[in-house]
DNA sequence: ATTCTAACA
DNA sequence: TGTTAGCA
């Protein structure tokens, strides 16, 4: 294929001469030049490479991280290669995501003109606002990128966290009657909560019960051998892991690839892949079940919204939906802990509260029964819970 | 008509 | 990165 110029590069990119220019200027590429007029001369390998700068660029690397990218796809490191290539792959699913999500909001308008008549302003603004917010929600998983350097010590955490805790500590004897993981409704759910004001001392309780947690979620899931299913934000695969014990077919997604590296080793058997919880990187209906563990309350309220919908999608029809995570009963409950955590002078817990976004529980409820779903919840302790949804069919 | 460099926003 | 200017 005959080398482009530059302007030709670009409209095949779909980003600006000026932009290439700067690239080069970075040192990310260096085309030939035409020895007559000097002008850059761009052949299929230097596309390649403008194409992976795009695609990188677009997941919101900075520069600097793109040329370290690029070194190592240039000495080969073939690993490295293909987690570039899944990273183009979600940013392409994004794209797909998105485009369906316009076609969406446009169609709502056009029902909403017809029935209702001429359409008032204000709720074509809401539309567009909605939307807008919704494209905002996408683009803010590009800070997550950077969520890698905490992937090697995650692990040792959550071990250390879990087994400083004895079998007879005080907080899990003082909550009894959880031990045994009994289902229970939401309005006794509310009400249980309201002792919770008496709230815990240390952040470690955070991940208390954090294998309990996992063990149930798996048992609620209790997958049919040879079924396929996802976890979102697998991270190193604890929860994967225990799904394959019980002959499951597991894919996890995480948005790190410390993560990832990691999960490959310990779980050789289990399909890993780099993507976006707002944008997954598959088809419609693909999974029969789909679990997610302390992955939900990373993302905002607005984007939770989206990673359940995305769940709807590639979901087969009757799939089912079993996440564990923090959460608080409701609005007030969240109120009352943040007070509590004040009061106590809990700067670390206060901290953990207000960076998360620890769903509520009564919302993800509604959404989910809205939606065509039964739900039933275990409470592990204070904050930790696992939530069933099997559709209603 | 296009591209290039350089400088400024 | 966008824009603009002055050249070849």
């Amino acid at each position: 294929m005959r080398p482009l110029n530059i302007k030709e590069a670009a409209s095949r990119l779909g980003i600006s001469p000026r932009a290439i220019r700067f690239y080069e200027e970075k040192g990310l590429i260096l085309p030939a030049k035409q020895a007559s007029n000097g002008y850059r001369s761009y052949t299929e390998n230097d596309i390649w490479r403008l194409q992976t700068i795009s695609a990188l660029r677009e997941i919101g690397m900075s520069l600097q991280d793109i040329t370290h990218a690029l070194g190592e796809i240039d000495q080969g490191n073939q690993q490295r290669l293909e987690e570039y290539l899944e990273l183009q792959q979600a940013v392409m699913y994004a794209q797909w995501i998105e485009l369906k999500r316009m076609l969406d909001t446009t169609q709502r308008m056009i029902d909403l003109n017809r029935q209702d008549g001429p359409l008032d302003v204000s709720h074509l603004h809401e539309l567009a606002d909605s939307s807008r917010r919704l494209r905002e929600a996408r683009q803010n998983w590009h800070d997550r990128w950077n969520y890698d350097t905490q992937a090697a010590i995650h692990d040792e955490r959550v071990q250390a966290k879990s087994n400083s805790i004895p079998a007879s500590s005080p907080s899990s004897a003082s909550f009894p009657e959880e031990a045994d993981s009994m289902p229970y409704n939401e309005s006794r759910d509310v009400g249980e909560h309201q002792d919770t004001q008496k709230a815990p001392p240390s952040s470690f309780y955070l991940y208390h019960n954090y294998d309990e947690a996992l063990e149930q979620t798996a048992n609620w899931i209790s997958p049919v051998p040879g079924e396929h299913g996802l976890d979102i934000g697998t991270g190193t695969g604890n929860l994967a892991g225990k799904l394959m014990e019980r002959h499951a077919l597991m894919t996890g997604i995480d948005q790190s690839r410390e993560m990832l590296r990691t999960c490959r080793t310990k779980y050789p058997g289990m399909h890993v892949k780099l993507g976006n919880f707002l944008a997954l990187p598959f088809a419609d209906q693909t999974f029969d079940f789909l679990v997610s563990s302390f992955a939900f309350h990373h993302l905002s309220p607005d984007q939770q919204q989206l990673a359940l919908q995305e769940m709807q999608r590639v979901l087969t029809p009757r799939g089912r939906i079993c996440l564990t995570d923090l959460m608080f009963a409701d609005a007030l409950h969240r109120e009352a802990y943040i007070r509590q955590a004040e009061a106590d002078g809990n700067g670390e817990q206060l901290l953990a509260i207000r960076e998360r976004h620890f769903p509520l529980l009564d919302e993800l409820t509604r959404w989910l029964e809205t939606n065509g779903y039964v739900t039933k919840t275990v409470r592990h302790n204070e904050l930790l819970h696992t939530m069933l949804a099997v559709p209603l069919r």
